[in-house]
DNA sequence: ATAGCGATGTTCT
DNA sequence: GAACATCGCTATA
């Protein structure tokens, strides 16, 4: 089975982001395209998931995550980082697919320059931000026509689910997905 | 490879 | 004040 974007989009959010894996981002600012296949992704439930930033319902920050599927969600980590996520589901209920790693594809010269290293590029969420150029005014922008996209997968992706990562509430849900089989 | 820790600023109690 | 969906450096193995 494999779906379109917008088939993606209107999944359950814990669907949509086992099924997010492989499929690329690919990111167009300032003229330098960069890209990853991505490898690792959270989900986030709306104001019932305590885990989630729309826990407890909206506020200035959160308010893109209660838009239309497809808009993304960037925040700022820590005071340093920025972490981007997609926005699923219907208008309203604020589930997300957080973005923590990719395996670059494209644009690796851009990316190593906007990283100031050469190796971990995209293996976690404020990096993946940082080598594809997403930023807070990228926040709010569509996925599906914006600087920043989703692309369809090559092929599918078996996931293997684990704990999310970084969290201290509701640690028992299992909805960080990553490939199942090491990647080609 | 893994563990400990400081940096940094926004958000929430 | 405290917590925080993190990162990179350092030390030890």
């Amino acid at each position: 089975m494999s779906y379109n974007l917008f088939e993606l989009l209107a999944l359950p959010v814990q669907r949509a982001a086992e099924t997010m894996l492989g499929w690329r981002l690919q990111s167009n600012i300032s003229g330098a395209t960069t890209g990853v296949i991505l490898n690792e992704v959270e989900a986030y439930g709306g104001p019932d998931d305590p885990a989630s930033h729309a826990y407890g319902g909206r506020t200035a920050r959160n308010a893109s995550m209660f838009g239309v599927a497809g808009t993304l969600y960037v925040y700022r980590s820590y005071g340093v980082h920025w972490c981007a996520n997609v926005v699923t589901g219907p208008v309203g209920e604020a589930q997300a697919v957080l973005l923590r790693g990719g395996r670059p594809i494209d644009g690796i010269s851009t990316m190593e320059t906007r990283r100031r290293r050469v190796d971990h590029l995209t293996d976690g969420p404020g990096k993946l931000c940082q080598a594809l150029g997403v930023t807070g005014e990228h926040d709010g922008t569509s996925l599906v026509d914006g600087p920043i996209r989703l692309l369809p997968p090559v092929g599918p992706v078996d996931a293997e689910a684990s704990p999310r990562v970084g969290i201290s509430k509701a640690t028992d849900r299992l909805w960080r997905f990553t490939p199942a089989q090491p990647e080609p």
